[in-house]
DNA sequence: TTCGTGATTTCACCTGATTTTAACCTCTCT
DNA sequence: AGAGAGGTTAAAATCAGGTGAAATCACGAA
């Protein structure tokens, strides 16, 4: 989610960047309102951040200049000045919300996210099993070890998910073999075994931690340490 | 403009109502939150105003009520306790804004017509989908991408929509024979790869960055990079 | 109605990737 | 050492998806 901040104010600037960026927001700082302007139209935000009083641009003349090029991310208004006039005026020039400061950060924190829920498909939600750094996006359809991605084939998938869902619990070959293969008796077959082997090769070789251990006699399991 | 008032001081009530009609507001008054519950669920409000202490069931839970019914409308929550957690718990249950009592009538109005505001602009550019540089315009029935139109038949256009809701998502041919095309059991049909193939023509071919990726054995993901 | 055009669907074939088999290897425990 | 359990590997079998061409369908024009 991105965000834009137009704050000429370094302290209060650099107090929202970090606090919104430990959130996992994307944040861009514009010290004053041309600035803003143009990150603005050249840019995709989700909601714009602007304080009323800022250099070469003020807030009210920034958020009328915005919606005149039609663009309609949500924007929330800072001042210092809490009067009521101030409040309709903010909104007249098109703000969507508020804020009077000083302000606790999690009130802006929770107004931004009632601003973006509108406009954030709920189709780009998170999808998501983890264990240990090792998660498994089920929406893309893929894992991540440390970061980085792993591609796996369908059937790998389908063991991962069962094996993750299942973390920290032995799960014998039978029951592996009924849920992800969908095999009702003993085939002789060794595909798990071979799967097994297949998933270590992506998911555990080059990482110290091993997550997938053979428990003799009993199954598998998926754990961390 | 129809508004629901849920309220149970009978003084406030009245003051609320009389204001929002003069400003030719259509204004429902009710009472506890069981009667708003029913009013909610059975009309159509442009916007809700929400009393956090009524009788019966109080403001959040109402609000989570309505949300879990699938009810969007924007809803303004009135409190009379200040505290910062009632108000990140207000938007926590769906709320889009937070008012404290005792407020000026003034700051309602402006309140309300800026979450009215927000509903009508997004109905209004709910016509347009965009993944990266490729947009499907919903109005005039045609893609663009990179300022180019494309032009597409009437499936092409349904299955480059279903995949543009879904994006960053695999969906399965199931999924896509049941949404695009109403198919509802396995016919051993490969219309959806076929058209698969007319969607890349028009959409990836020409294009250095593909949009259309197979998930093989999974489905297929409409996702930038 | 018939015709013609474009849209939609089916079909057959091809390619490359995935899945499975099977043979052989390694380790551990007795 | 030998048996049993699991690991590894390569090759074979199977499957999934891409693609062009042809068949069929839908629908408006003559």
């Amino acid at each position: 989610m991105k965000i834009l901040v137009v704050e000429d104010e370094p302290k209060l600037a650099s107090f929202v960047k970090k606090g919104l960026e430990e959130q996992s927001f994307e944040v861009d700082v514009a010290f004053d309102g041309q600035i803003g302007r143009n990150l603005a139209l050249s840019n995709s935000y989700d909601v714009i951040v602007l304080d009323v009083n800022v250099p070469k641009m003020n807030g009210y003349d920034l958020a009328k200049s915005l919606r005149s090029e039609n663009i309609k991310t949500p924007i929330l208004m800072l001042t210092a000045m809490g009067s009521l006039d101030n409040k309709v005026a903010g909104f007249e020039a098109g703000a969507d919300d508020y804020l009077v400061k000083p302000f606790e950060f999690r009130e802006l924190l929770a107004r931004l996210r009632a601003l973006s829920k509108r406009t954030i498909d709920t189709s780009l939600q998170a999808n998501l099993l983890k264990v240990a750094d090792l998660e498994l996006d089920l929406n893309e359809k893929i894992a991540r070890r440390g970061g980085k991605r792993i591609e796996l084939t369908a059937k790998e998938f389908a063991l991962l998910e069962y094996l993750m869902r299942n973390r920290s619990r032995v799960v014998s070959r039978i029951d592996i073999a009924e849920k992800v293969w969908d095999i009702h008796f003993d085939t002789g077959t060794n595909v798990i075994d071979v799967y097994v082997n297949f998933l270590r090769k992506k998911v555990d070789k080059n990482f110290p931690v091993k997550l997938i251990h053979t428990v003799i006699g009993m199954g598998y399991m998926l754990k961390e340490e």
